[in-house]
DNA sequence: ATTGTCTGCCCC
DNA sequence: ATTCTGC
DNA sequence: GCAGAATGGGCAGACAAT
């Protein structure tokens, strides 16, 4: 497939509003892509290069791009950030430009207009060979690789390729309406989504699961499952106002302390867990990353799925002590106070999300793991089974034989459990009482739905900032230029004194 | 070495 | 993270 | 109610400039 092709969908894909028109649109794009191609199809679309938890970054936006267009179109700083902040997008500003670009148009995008067409994968590959730039003179690297790309490109997709890195493809669909598409692209309608849904819940590669479908239709992805090594799609919580709501939805419940520090994603990967599929490459990188060989692994995961292990090495420690073949667990760690053992404030934690320097910071800022839920045990996942009972498992994991697990690094979250309003808000001011950020409220027949923000998790959280008062005097001082939606309007949002 | 600028599907 | 919007 | 776009505060990483 063509740059060109592809970049001709995404051009109807930005004009169609409807949801269901944009996922046979893909479903169209989808279907016209081969094998080799469609995992960077799909990527592309989600405006990136690799699954998140790669690791790969383009380290430019809106600044670097600014210059990258200057330097294709032989304009200057001045005039393309001036055209930006009139405009809002920086695909647009490129559309603009490029008519008048005082180089001759015959050299511009002259392998598009001469018969011999960009492939989407020759692209995907320049980009990868810019984001991977590093060290040394990379900041320049990338900008003049990305103009020379600018400059081969015909005006539309210079115009969607320049959003990419800045993060402004802004299409209106993102990974769910993809998974709609691959359904769609093999059974005209959304009957496979499901299907699809729990592959990617539990592999969070959407290029791999595309390939794989497309490849070997349902067989492809159908044995994917909760894999040690590979992170699970976190489950997410949603807000209710009042107590009475709360209990109304969920009946009688469990509330468990909101811990104001990260969400973390525990793998235990037992060294006789080989790897069979070929195809994870990532996992296998990951293996590589492991502190060192023995007998068991543990990889962290974060809410975004990145790799983090390397924040966490006390963690990490206290897991490989564990008496058990893989398992997979969820949780929030929080630093504390080393001689009171306090819990710290989430500002004083976030100093932990660092590469360099940990064992040093580890130090002034340990950290404490809550785990409340327990995702795979053994090979065995738990994805579908009720709450309550995976919270048995988790507690008898704890319990287990074998080197204590230190309750000040690794323990295991308290529960109560209410079934009145009255009892929710008492715990709740407890909460309050003790420091912590609110509670969560969890219905206890509810499986795991990985990836999902919905009612089986709600958070009783006290009113934040924004909620101090209803009403505030302000001056407004100034203004800043919207982007996407708000550029029309002219003003993204102001400037006010208090 | 130190300081400045830009970036992060960053963390919340 | 929160808040808003279209569907 | 879901999915997606557009916002904020604050921190550390990666280079560039001095």
């Amino acid at each position: 497939m063509t740059i060109q092709t592809f970049t001709s969908y995404l051009e109807s894909l930005s004009k169609t509003a409807s949801r269901n028109e944009m996922t046979v649109v893909l479903a169209k794009l989808l279907s016209k892509s081969s094998s080799d191609e469609v995992d960077k199809v799909c990527y592309l679309l989600l405006g990136r290069l690799t699954p998140k938890f790669e690791g790969i970054e383009f380290q430019m936006a809106t600044k670097s791009m600014i210059k990258v267009i200057a330097l294709a179109y032989g304009s200057n700083v001045d005039e393309v950030t001036k055209i930006f902040k009139q405009k809002g997008d920086l695909g647009v500003v490129v559309a603009q430009l490029q008519p008048k670009a005082d180089r001759p148009l015959a050299d511009v995008g002259k392998r598009a207009h001469q018969g011999e067409p960009l492939q989407i994968t020759t692209v995907y590959d320049k980009l990868l060979k810019i984001a991977l730039e590093e060290g040394s003179g990379s900041v320049e690297r990338k900008i003049f690789g990305f103009s020379e790309l600018l400059k081969s490109l015909d005006p539309l997709s210079a115009k969607y390729m320049v959003r990419i890195p800045v993060g402004a493809l802004r299409l209106g669909f993102s990974d769910m309406t993809l998974l709609d598409a691959l359904s769609w692209m093999a059974m005209g309608d959304k009957s496979l989504r499901k299907l699809l849904e729990n592959a990617y819940n539990v592999s969070a590669d959407i290029g791999l699961i595309a390939k794989a479908f497309k490849e070997k239709a349902g067989k492809g992805i159908v044995h994917l499952k909760a894999t040690p090594g590979i992170p699970i799609r976190p489950q997410q919580a949603e807000r209710l106002g009042t107590a009475e709501e709360m209990i109304e939805k969920l009946g009688t419940s469990v509330a468990e302390w909101k811990l104001d520090g990260f969400r973390v994603q525990v793998h235990i990967i037992s060294s006789k867990l080989k790897i069979k599929s070929s195809k994870f490459k990532t996992q296998r990188k990951q293996m590589q990353l492991g502190e060192k060989r023995s007998d068991k692994e543990v990889q962290i995961f974060s809410r975004s799925l990145e790799n983090t292990t390397h924040m966490f090495p006390e963690i990490v420690g206290e897991f490989r002590k564990l008496d058990v073949g893989s398992a997979i667990l969820d949780g929030e760690a929080i630093g504390y106070d080393p001689k009171t053992s306090k819990h710290l404030p989430f500002q004083e934690t976030i100093q932990r999300k660092r590469k360099h320097g940990i064992s040093d910071i580890a130090q002034k800022i340990p950290l404490r793991y809550y785990a409340f839920d327990l995702l795979s045990l053994n090979g065995e996942s738990f994805l579908e089974v009720p709450f309550n009972e995976r919270r048995k498992k988790l507690a008898e994991l704890f319990e287990k034989k074998g080197k204590k697990l230190d309750p000040k690094t690794v323990t295991i979250a308290e529960q109560v459990i209410v079934s009145t309003p009255e009892a929710l808000r008492k715990q709740f001011d407890e909460s309050v009482k003790q420091g912590f950020e609110g509670i969560m409220v969890k219905k206890r027949e509810a499986v795991y739905t990985a990836g999902a923000r919905n009612f089986n998790w709600v958070k009783f959280k006290h009113m934040g900032v924004g909620k101090l008062a209803d009403t505030l005097d302000c001056l407004v001082m100034g203004y800043y230029a919207g982007q996407g939606k708000r550029s029309g309007f002219g003003i993204g949002a102001f400037l006010v004194k208090v």
